[in-house]
DNA sequence: TTTAATAATCGTTTTTATTCCTATTTAATA
DNA sequence: TATTAAATAGGAATAAAAACGATTATTAAA
């Protein structure tokens, strides 16, 4: 194994999980990758570098790197799951236009509601939807 | 038209919406019944009422009622679309054991962040996952 | 009120994302 | 290295949503 892939190694195994190629290379590939990919993007790029990666090893692998907590998953739109590296807390902005997703730092201490005293909370979620600046000044000009 | 009826009538006329009796019932349905459903589940229950009612009316007429603003679209989880009446801004919270949506206030304007500068924020989602107080205490007991 | 134009509805078909199935291959371990 | 348990590949099955076209209902004008 390469140097380079004993980083997704080592996490893939402190999860407990097996190491086979395809878990490093699409761990690796999320990592370099934070544009919030689909799994139907996940595997159309992949293909390039592993011509036999089949499209349920890419749902299953997915699926199993989300359980183990090394990826998040975004549904922000209907009927389009994404993935992305999981990193610090975040919010997401969507552009109604170009459909690019774009990060923003977010205060998640903040969001809180008397109304879910008593409940468990696993996760918080922030999307915005709108226009963003590059759409807004290619309107005007 | 009855009585009860004038109001969504109304609605729509507002939007420039076609009255149809189809929109106004699921228009109705929808202010009745603020327990986020799906498309599927807003069928099935005015099939109830309105026998005839097909699978692509209701999904157009969501979108459309969506489109106009009367309705909003939740996208908490993986392939469900749920619809709610529009109303004041608010979270989402969904119990990972009972499946049950819960709505909580939320001061929305506190919700900004500087790398939005100069972007037009048209819809801000906030949604929470967990378990909810009734099945943290039917777990202990 | 009748008519013409337009838009909505119904029922079906198609599309598309995801899951399921099983033979084969691969990784962990003894 | 042999064993066994799990992961992968490839394709079939599933299900939600969208598209299609014929029919029907709604609107606005004669």
């Amino acid at each position: 194994m390469e140097k380079t892939h004993e980083k997704y190694t080592k996490m893939l195994d402190e999860k407990g999980m097996k190491i086979s190629h395809q878990r490093i290379k699409i761990l690796e590939y999320l990592a370099n990758n934070l544009c919030h990919p689909t799994a139907d993007k996940v595997l159309s790029d992949m293909k390039k570098v592993l011509p036999t990666l089949s499209k349920s090893t890419v749902y299953k692998t997915l699926n199993a790197l989300v359980d183990a907590n090394l990826l998040k998953e975004l549904t922000i739109e209907d009927n389009e799951i994404r993935y992305e590296y999981n990193l610090v807390d975040h919010g997401h902005f969507k552009c109604e236009k170009c459909g690019n997703i774009y990060d923003f730092d977010l205060d998640f201490s903040m969001l809180q509601s008397d109304k879910l005293n008593g409940f468990k909370i696993n996760e918080k979620n922030v999307f915005f939807k709108g226009v963003c600046k590059d759409c807004l000044s290619a309107d005007k000009a």
